[in-house]
DNA sequence: CTGAAAGCGCTTACAG
DNA sequence: CTGAAAGCGCTTACAG
């Protein structure tokens, strides 16, 4: 019944019996009896910021059909980037001795992740890591990418560009700053950054952004560091009755499936959703068969790629 | 431990005493222990069509905030509308021992859900329900939003609307087309339904659509009725470079966050997603605390809104 | 090589 | 009322 009929010398038609029986009666062995026994659960939780953010729930859905066929089943939980709930799913998923922990960790868990570590757990992160951890991680240049969007902007001869960022101090949005700085630098102007605070009320934060391009008129770019600061942002823009791209440029962290539908189509960077997956599978796949649990840990950076549309197209004057 | 310490006369003293000491070491009842013993893995599997579609996604999301609080995990599935994925899935829930099953099901799994009803488990459908099947479920309004969304088109002199939906049986979207029908019927006109396969390629779908408004040429407005089929159509439509809503108005089933910052805005019914998580969860817990299982199964149905839009406005000619 | 027995960590029925 | 023992359904080390 364990595939191992042949190198134990059991002969054919005693297989064949027995493994037909099986299929009559339907056996099924029981989850957790095996889990008792063995301490393994085939279970792998995954914490992500939001699982209704499309970014997060394509990950979601890629890495489930993954996992699945490998025979692991995957959990998930929004963290709603809350230090808190994410201690508390970390302990429940103890209990729970799920396998593998896939995360996209909040701040401030960092103590949690090293127990896991030091328990000798498999752990993988993805979309940023914390500072002290060493852990399986698959991120993205964000860096790159983000000096990449804003160069392009450039060329375009965007020249006071703006940056709308979260209040963070999260490495995926402090490389995405960088990456703003860096090209900015180059044509030897100011930088404009509008922050926003994650947990504010929606209606409050389009009218900080509004505020924020109705002061700063001189502007004529916008790069929205992360989806859901654009849908504020755009929102904004419609409100103060700029044209897109004639009086601003914008470029977007995080491509949506109806930005190349919008009037103007929105130019967006577009994160690489399949490969973040399958890798974070595989060394979720490669921890869990032990390989690889004392080896060093690896870090997998992945490109992404500019989706240029009519938003930042070269201005005319 | 147990909470019971009152009742059984345990001495206050004695109850500190014991559950500073478990909480110093940091007891957690191992959870496939229980499991084996009680049965119970307080684990509910929910299986959608796609994770990944927002509608889908925020309920999961919603739902998982409503179970955990309850201490219950949920597990969620794509089913992809496969009917072989789904049996398979139900099978390995089965084998998990999962307490409920919450399930948007797909066509073909009628049997399946019977022999999970029979053996006492936990169900709830939503989304849509199948024939021959007495479970308790929570559906829209599917006729009366559909009607109203056509019926509103025709109050703003609209006269040749189309409908364009999927090749499919099930219930949600044949209650969709009636509710079309019956709108179109009060003003005598022909119905013009373009029907697309769930499955085909996106790319020619989208030729699809583009070639069926194109032949029908005195189409004036297009009522879609699902998300990704608007999308596409949103596609064919700026392939043919009409104009919406002076060429062509639009009206779309499930709204989108970003329907509201196109140019011009999109009409679409919206779901009440929380509503609808709410009641597919008190129905569980009610099946589950054992309460119900014996009872006549309850159908709730929620009504739905429409978000009027500028792609709907009044025909001026 | 094979089959019986021990034990994973709980819960609960039962003897004292 | 309380505490020890049985048993949930597996897996695996071990005796025969």
């Amino acid at each position: 019944m364990n595939g191992k009929g042949a190198e134990k010398g059991i002969s054919e038609s005693s297989q064949t019996r027995i493994l037909d029986h099986v299929k009559k009666i339907s056996y099924m062995p029981n989850f957790s009896a095996q889990g008792l026994r063995t301490g393994k659960t085939k279970t792998i939780c995954m914490m992500v910021e939001d699982i209704a953010d499309p970014f997060f729930s394509s990950i979601a859905r890629a890495m489930e059909e993954i996992a699945y066929m490998k025979g692991y089943k995957i959990l998930y939980s929004s963290t709603e980037n809350n230090t808190q709930k994410a201690k508390d799913l970390i302990q429940f998923y103890r209990r729970r001795q799920v396998d593998g922990y896939i995360l996209a960790p909040p701040p401030g868990i960092e103590e949690d992740i090293n127990e896991l570590i030091d328990d000798n757990l498999a752990v993988v992160l993805f979309d940023r890591t914390l500072i002290g951890i060493e852990a399986d991680n698959v991120l993205v240049d964000n860096f790159d990418i983000s000096y990449k969007a804003v160069k392009h902007l450039i060329e375009n001869g965007y020249r006071n560009i703006a940056m709308i960022t979260l209040y963070s101090e999260q490495i995926q949005m402090t490389e995405r700053e960088r990456g703003y700085k860096e090209a900015v630098d180059e044509i030897k102007n100011t930088y404009f950054i509008k922050n926003i605070g994650f947990y504010d009320h929606p209606a409050s934060n389009v009218q900080e952004i509004q505020r924020f391009i109705d002061l700063n008129n001189n502007i004529d770019a916008v790069f929205f560091t992360t989806n859901y600061l654009a849908e504020m942002g755009l929102e904004a823009i419609r409100n103060l009755k700029l044209r897109i791209p004639e009086d601003l440029g914008i470029v977007v962290f995080d491509d949506d499936k109806l930005f190349r539908l919008f009037s103007p189509t929105i130019t967006a960077i577009a994160q690489p959703i399949g490969e973040i997956s399958e890798h974070v599978i595989k060394l979720m796949l490669m921890l869990l068969s032990g390989k690889g649990v004392k080896k060093a840990k690896k870090s997998i950076v992945l490109p992404a790629i500019l989706q240029i549309r009519e938003s930042s197209r070269p201005k005319s004057d």
